[in-house]
Parts: C-alpha cells; structure tokens; sequence
DNA sequence: TTTCCACAGGAATAAAGGGCGA
DNA sequence: TCGCCCTTTATTCCTGTGGAAA
C-alpha cells in the first residue's frame, strides 16, 4: 500500500461551513415576507408582553429552520439591551424522537449539566414532563421552545403540557412554542384538546423559485468559496434541482457543497457543472445507502424481495406476490417471516422512504384493490446498500 | 343502483428489551 | 433483585374502500 499522508490542497473553498445547515447567513433572502410576518408575531416578547405560540408550515428545505434561527438570534441580541426581558431560547429537534416522552428528556437533557443528564426510558411519563417543567421554572423568565420537525411526534401530549402549563400553575416562567412541520396537515392531526389549548398563529412557507434559490445559492456562494472558482452555469443547475425538488433550499445547498467537495477531492481549481451533475449521483447513492443500512432487518428482507422481484423483471409485483417470495427468502436465512400485515407496513414505509414505488389497482368485483409495487430508486444503489448490510444479497429461487 | 372482491390500514394488544427507584 | 414504566416491533381482528360487474 502506498504512503498516506494529509496535505492541505484546497484551492476550492474559502469557509465551506457556510453551505451547511447550521449556518445562518447575516441577511435572510427570499423570504422577505414569511420573515415579516414572523418577526411581528414574536415582538410581545420584546415589550415584555405574554407571547403566542407560533406554528411554522411548509415543505423542508423552504427556510422555516433558518428563518427561526435567523429571527430568534436577532431577538437574544436585542433582549439583553432590553430592561426586564430575561430570554432563554431551547431549540429541540423532533427528528429521531418518536415520541412526546423524548421530546421530554430532550428538553431536561438541554438544560441540564451533562453530568445530571436522565436516560431516555424508565421513568413514568408524568415523571419527566415533571422534570422538564422544574428545569425550565429553573431557568425562569421568557422561554422560548422551538419544537422542529415537530410533526415527527406520534403524540402531540408534550404540545398540551406546555401549551396548559402556565394555566395549571407547573410553572410560573412565560412560554412561547415555535412548532415547525413539513406536514402542511399537521395541525389537523392534533386532538381536539391540543388544538383548543393552542391560541397559535401561524406563519405558512411557500416554496422557493428557481429565481429565488439562484439568490439563496450566490449569497453562500460569495462567502463559502474563494473568489471565481465557481464556473457559470453551476449556481443555476443546483437552483434548477432545488427547484424540481419542491423548491428545496437545502437540496440544492447539498448538491453545491458536494460539487466543490468533489472538485476539492480532484485538486481542480473550479467548480463545474460537470461535478454537479457527478454529486447528483453521490448525493443519491448516499441517501439510499444511510436509508437502508439504518433500517431494521425485517425491512432490510423486504427490500432485498423487491429488489429481487425487481431484477428477474418480475414488477411491478402485488402485494400477495411479494409476501410469498419474502417468506421463501426468509426462510433459506433460517429466520420467522412477521405476518402480511407487518409486511405491508414495511411496504408502505420503504414508500415512504421513497426507495418502493406502490401503486393502487382496482379491478372492482373481478379482481378487488390492491397494490402493487416495484423499486423506485436505482438497483444498483439499493444492490450496493443491501450488500454492506448481509455481505450478499439474499436471492430467491427463480421458480 | 347494488354487490362483491381483495386488500389497505386503523385499533387494540402482546412480547421483549432496557432503565429506574426501592 | 423486583416491580414498574417506557420503547419498539410484532400480531390479530375488523372495518373501510372504490370501481368493475351484475
């Protein structure tokens, strides 16, 4: 093997930070509307008044993060000049937390010294909303909770607790919810007495244009990299998939990053449209490989049926077909196949993960409605993904 | 207009695993 | 160690669905 040694050889970015998530650009563009509107919903806060809660609606990648952090960072900066404004901002995000209980922890476990931190299962509920209500009286005064990708909840019971909690007396700081949903339905989800608690206003995101993504990306452009590296055309690709992608920000954010990550790698001294279109690939495979390598293995066996199905020309398969070349794949493991009705969640989730396209048939008193399914992304990527996972692909007999 | 097919998917429940306090 | 309470994954049961056929 050759010698490996690191050296620094970027001539491509002058602060690459500045095309991830996290960062927050000094001036919010394209949103001039949406931030308008939100900032008049939080100014009680400043005059020392009772808050609203705030519900943020639209797809992901249209700016509700950053327009929160954007908004709330500029609110702490002003609070502390303001007498009798005692601000403290909690930001949690939902993703990764299945439940109102999570959230919970999530919430004493930000507050709390590491060293006092709880686990993340064992107390009764009441228990931790106990907790989370002492912690934030602790920290007393204004409190802001930003709940992200708050739809990611199965239950919206920490919603209620925090909405009643100055009602009941649990604590006596003021609080204000900033609940953001990529779920434009989000609120009709909730139970009645969730939504009845909720004196919320709302602040709806629209998509972004092509021309307005072309903004977004030459504002991080001008500070992520160094002056000229980034050939013409390439701003405008990336705004073209973020566009196509429902007008996704982050996508197209995602796509100019690996791009110059890509020139980077080849020491190449520009940016082109020529590595965008290779980062489109990566950024696939990738997303396809942490779907499935994360995924239980009864999920795993189920795609690895459809991928099956799918390479002896065999899909669009109903959901019957499946199930019955699932069970003999299982079975050659050595393993219990889970019921159809287990498989068909399995179904609807790999759907949902976008890696199975399902489609409904309806033969009406000849044949009922069914489903039926066929791989949705590229076998190559899933075949590479499944076999990182079994070190080979289950096959199923050929009959 | 009614009937019927073949599931789809919601609801209730069980089992297993893990952390906590007593 | 034990009982309690949570989680995730799974099962069973059952109602709902919608369009072609009668």
């Amino acid at each position: 093997m050759e010698d490996i040694s690191f050296e620094p050889t970027n001539t491509i970015f002058e602060r690459r930070e500045a095309l991830l998530e996290e960062w927050t650009p000094e001036r919010l563009v394209g949103r001039d509307q949406e931030v308008r509107q939100f900032h008049g919903q939080l100014q009680p806060i400043i005059e020392g008044e009772s808050p609203s809660n705030i519900f943020l609606y639209g797809m992901s990648g249209v700016g509700k993060t950053a327009a929160t952090r954007y908004l709330l960072g500029q609110l702490e900066e002003d609070a502390e000049n303001v007498d009798g404004v005692d601000l403290t901002v909690i930001e949690i995000n939902c993703d990764g937390l299945n439940s109102s209980y999570q959230a919970a922890v999530n919430i004493v476990n930000t507050l709390r010294d590491p060293s006092d931190r709880i686990a993340t299962t064992g107390y009764p509920q009441q228990a931790v909303y106990q907790f989370m209500f002492e912690e934030l009286d602790r920290v007393g005064g204004t409190l802001v909770i930003v709940l992200d990708e708050v739809d990611h909840l199965d239950d919206d019971s920490i919603l209620y607790k925090l909405c009643r909690a100055g009602d009941q007396q649990d604590i006596s700081a003021r609080l204000c919810i900033i609940g953001v949903s990529n779920d434009l339905n989000f609120r009709d989800r909730l139970s009645s007495k969730t939504r009845s608690s909720l004196y919320d206003k709302d602040v709806a995101f629209s998509a972004y244009s092509a021309l307005e993504l072309v903004k977004v990306l030459k504002q991080r452009e001008q500070v992520a990299f160094k002056a000229g590296v980034v050939s013409d055309g390439v701003i405008e690709a990336c705004a073209e998939f973020g566009a196509e992608n429902s007008g996704d920000a982050r996508k197209a954010l995602d796509l100019l990053l690996e791009a110059g990550d890509i020139a980077r790698e080849r020491k190449e001294e520009a940016v082109t449209t020529e590595h965008v279109d290779e980062a489109k690939d990566r950024l696939q495979r990738d997303q396809v490989t942490e779907g499935i390598t994360t995924y239980t293995e009864q999920g795993q066996l189920v795609l690895a049926t459809i991928l099956q199905l799918e390479e002896s020309d065999r899909t669009p398969a109903r959901t019957r077909t499946v199930m019955n070349e699932y069970e003999g794949l299982v079975e050659q493991r050595g393993l219990e196949p889970i019921s159809a009705r287990s498989v068909r969640d399995y179904l609807e989730q790999l759907h949902q993960l976008g890696l199975v396209e399902s489609r409904e048939i309806n033969k009406g008193k000849d044949g009922g409605k069914f489903k039926k399914h066929r791989l949705a992304d590229s076998k190559k990527a899933v075949r590479a993904a499944l076999e990182e996972v079994f070190g080979d692909v289950p096959t199923l007999d050929a009959s």
